[in-house]
DNA sequence: TGACATAATATGTGCATACATAATAATCAA
DNA sequence: TTGATTATTATGTATGCACATATTATGTCA
């Protein structure tokens, strides 16, 4: 009935979160310094430290060398998420996971993928589409563009049984990734390829990635209708 | 000449990820213990540590007690992503902010938002639409549900002048945050609000919030065609 | 006054140490 | 063989301390 358990870095941040709910420390605010709260709270300065590492990294609070910690005055919300493999997200919906193959050739790549990679000349890719099924029915159709510099080996890849969203995430790890999100009107091939009626609205994932400065490979998935993204909770 | 400067977890975290990246270490492979690295490396587990916790959060390696440290064997592409108020969205892009209060009422909660809220019985909320103009032209429409119970001030908010949006993100911080996003078909009240032909695909934002277990709002936000949610580089 | 060097300061990092915790492996009883 | 108990082990956490680094505040000189 003394001294209970130390606290933990969790409790800390908890604590420091709470005085932030609550409005002790308003948007905007200064908090006091950590060696000041460390004191308050019973802790070593080690443990406020790493209470507001996860604060300042949730986006709740912001640190500058000598200028102290401050609640952020301009709140964003911010948000992890995590998209599998394709195979593993169908699998998870417990549903049958099949792939399809649609179209596959080397050429030159437009303008709109050199951009995405920061390229100047022109350059020959990969061309590969293919359908992801989900028990037999489209669901996601992906349309990619591959690095045969940075990735000579997709060459040896049997494309029609093994999908490169697979192969690539496995065998070619990446150092940076672009993601973008936007919707898009179905056309008539899309409609054809997903078995929809044209002009559905369809939510599109954009994913560009590259190792060290090196392009890999940029994939537009496109997602069947009722296709919903969710952060992790 | 002799000892260079001591290593940066920074350092060992790129010495880590090094490995992965040329396949020393394969996915699913388990990794030298803590201990075993820092000696390797010449460096304190303290060090290591922090390394392997930021390769942890990136999604890169997994970390169980007793049971050591793999490599991802199912690589997920993990990104954060910040969605700021939409003020400061549109004056980030250099454009003019507007703001118009379409819809105002307290009445009964439909079903769907129930049950975003895991609500069971009849629920009286506010009911908030409006717009968000870039450049006078419109930009989101926003379609909101807030809790009276849990925010009752909300009440006494003008919000023909200042957006929800905006006062609960100020006001009312939260410790809970769903968010979903995909593609709906532009009604023609969409169509005649945004401005735009009817049937185009639109890309939609849903974001609830909760503060602790009781719900504070839902909003889902219909952004204009061509809008794009990129996540942070 | 203004430019530039200098001091002060809050956060960031590295390390040694001790102990906590979770998950596995080993052990032993029935 | 099975099931429960116990030991082992790799990661996780807390602490004190010293020093690094970035940034603000101060002071100095032209």
């Amino acid at each position: 009935m003394t001294e209970t358990a130390r606290l933990s870095w969790k409790d800390v941040r908890d604590a420091i979160h709470a005085r932030i709910l609550d409005s002790t420390y308003g948007p905007g605010d200064k908090l006091p310094k950590d060696q000041c709260l460390a004191e308050q709270l019973g802790c070593a300065r080690t443990t406020v430290q790493r209470a507001m590492r996860d604060l300042s990294d949730s986006g709740i609070v912001e640190r500058r060398r000598k200028g102290g910690t401050h609640v952020r005055a301009d709140p964003v919300t911010r948000a992890t998420l995590d998209i599998p493999i394709t195979r593993k997200e169908v699998e998870q919906k417990g549903a049958v996971y099949g792939y399809q193959l649609v179209n596959l050739g080397s050429l030159e790549a437009p303008l709109a993928v050199r951009t995405k990679f920061e390229l100047s000349g022109p350059t020959t890719m990969l061309h590969v589409e293919a359908l992801h099924l989900a028990d037999h029915r489209p669901y996601i159709f992906e349309d990619r563009w591959v690095s045969i510099d940075t990735v000579p080996e997709i060459a040896d890849v049997d494309l029609s049984v093994e999908s490169a969203n697979e192969w690539l995430v496995r065998n070619r790890p990446y150092s940076r990734c672009d993601l973008r999100f936007y919707a898009i009107k179905a056309s008539k091939r899309h409609a054809r390829l997903l078995d929809i009626a044209p002009d559905e609205a369809l939510f599109v994932m954009e994913r560009t990635t590259w190792i060290g400065t090196k392009p890999i490979t940029t994939v537009k998935a496109v997602t069947t209708p009722g296709y919903q993204l969710l952060t992790e909770i």
